[in-house]
RNA sequence: UCCCCGGUAGCUCAACAGGUAGAGCAUCCGGCUGUUAACCGGAGGGUUGCAGGUUCGAGUCCUGCCCGGGGAGCCA
């Protein structure tokens, strides 16, 4: 089987390819017909005179997006798009498509979401979705590396994570359960039982959000080590955030130059990154005028600033326990403080690390539930991994879209995940 | 939940101050021997989101509703 991605390995040679028709020009005695195959676009020239006439006649009249088999010689050639081109020989009509909605101009954002399942099949898409594999890949890869297990979290919980967020509701057996909105919780079992861990999966909030940064279907890596303590995550974080962007820059050049990205930048995302306390960035915020005070959580606006603040990713730690989940360990000389770090993406993308060090006193943890208003039953089981051993751990959550997002410069993070969902829209 | 903006051809948009609904793309027909969202000529294509109101006359003004976008709040 020979893919277009690989099409330069073929030079001069003739092949035979199955791909979608991208687009097609044409002028009087010469075609051309662009085909997608999923891995890449290649065209292909028709010339009268080196290929037949129901071949010839085939291109001119084949419609965007018809699936075809192509025959012809691969010729390097500085005038077509990605350097190779196919000097047709035969085009078979294997399906045809009719008119295909997502035509060669301009479409708005709603109809473009109403025909997800063909919109990624659009170049930017595709390349967009491509880079979002490959973060993926290399936050496993990692992790792997450093010797954390996949230990996967349960997506049906029997009750909130962090009790304030909305949830999304559903029947089990007559039973309510709960979407999870983070694997955190079981992390810490799992951490307890194999040391370094990490869950990958969706997570989900019910919140009313209608911005460029919320989506109620996300994804999150989220490791979580024993015997790490703040600091020693806010590093692991760092390593992570540079290994991410490292492997998109080495395996997927192609993308983001489709997307235009200015690599320049992402070159520069290497270690130490800045780092500042709650009570610096409060400081800095108030310098420049912003009605905040300390104990107020950063809003959408206030979380552009800070990111545009280093051309490098921002750590943010001690946050005000108030702030941040009944679960966070606090300081010992300021309970008001809890061992907790966010990590804003520069570029005004604003926060994709969220993490900190975990409550591992029985008492203390026990007190939270109830300064919370949480139910103490549903959380025994995370109750009885301070009885068992207690073991000072740390984890994070990174946010796959918004890292993506990020990564790829794109807007909007609904489209950094193949059918995103959001408030009011889940269709396709 | 709140604020702002929008809904006109398959798509993206235009239509002055209320007076015959229009262009580009897509589609179909024709032309062009290297196109790069190719280009050039022609054709078909409309319940102006829905319901009501004002008016001789409403895409345009008013009221209500529906849908979408951007943002706020909330959150990662």
């Amino acid at each position: 089987m020979i893919w277009i991605e690989n099409i330069g390995n073929y030079e001069g040679k003739e092949v035979v390819l199955k791909g979608w028709v991208y687009n097609k020009r044409s002028s009087g005695k010469v075609r051309f017909v662009l085909i997608r195959d999923g891995t890449g676009i290649l065209q292909a020239v028709f010339s009268a005179q080196e290929v037949d006439e129901n071949s010839f006649d085939l291109a001119d009249k084949v419609t965007q997006e018809s699936l075809v088999e192509l025959k012809g010689i691969v010729r390097k050639d500085e005038r077509a798009p990605g350097g190779f081109e196919l000097v047709a020989k035969e085009l078979k009509l294997l399906s045809s498509s009719e008119n295909y909605p997502i035509t060669k101009k301009e479409h708005g954002v709603d109809f473009l979401l109403q025909h997800r399942h063909l919109w990624i099949r659009s170049r930017k898409q595709f390349a967009i979705l491509r880079i979002r594999a490959e973060v993926i890949k290399a936050c496993r890869d990692f992790l792997d590396n450093k010797g954390f297990i996949l230990i996967d979290a349960p997506i049906l919980t029997p009750t909130s994570c962090e009790g304030t967020t909305t949830l999304f509701e559903v029947n089990y057996f007559d039973r309510k359960a709960y979407l999870s909105q983070s694997g955190q919780l079981y992390n810490e079992a799992a951490a307890a039982a194999f040391g370094r861990v990490y869950c990958f999966g969706p997570t989900f909030r019910a919140e009313k959000s209608k911005t460029r940064r919320h989506l109620t279907e996300f994804w999150m890596v989220e490791p979580e080590a024993s015997f790490m303590e703040l600091f020693d995550i806010i590093e692991l974080a760092e390593e992570m955030i540079v290994y991410i962007v490292e492997r998109v820059l080495e395996k997927r050049k192609k993308e983001l130059e489709i997307l235009e990205r200015d690599v320049s930048l992402l070159s520069n995302i290497k270690r130490p990154f800045p780092r500042i306390t709650y009570d610096e960035a409060i400081k800095r915020l108030q310098e420049k005028g912003f009605k905040i005070n300390w104990g107020d959580d950063f809003g959408g606006d206030e979380e552009t600033f800070l990111s545009n603040l280093y051309e490098k990713p921002l750590v943010i730690y001690y946050y005000p326990a108030k702030c941040k989940a009944f679960y966070m360990k606090r300081l010992k000389e300021n309970p008001e403080i809890s061992l907790s770090v966010d990590i804003l993406a520069p570029e005004g993308y604003g926060e994709i690390v969220g993490g900190g060090q975990r409550e591992d006193d029985l008492k203390e943890l026990e007190k939270r539930l109830i300064e919370y208003n949480l139910p103490r039953e549903p959380f025994e089981w995370y109750l009885d991994l301070r009885k068992y051993g207690s073991f000072i751990h740390s984890g994070f959550g990174l946010g796959i879209e918004r890292t993506v997002a990020w990564i790829c410069k794109i807007k909007h993070i609904r489209e950094a995940i193949p059918f995103p969902r959001m408030l009011d829209r889940i269709y396709p």
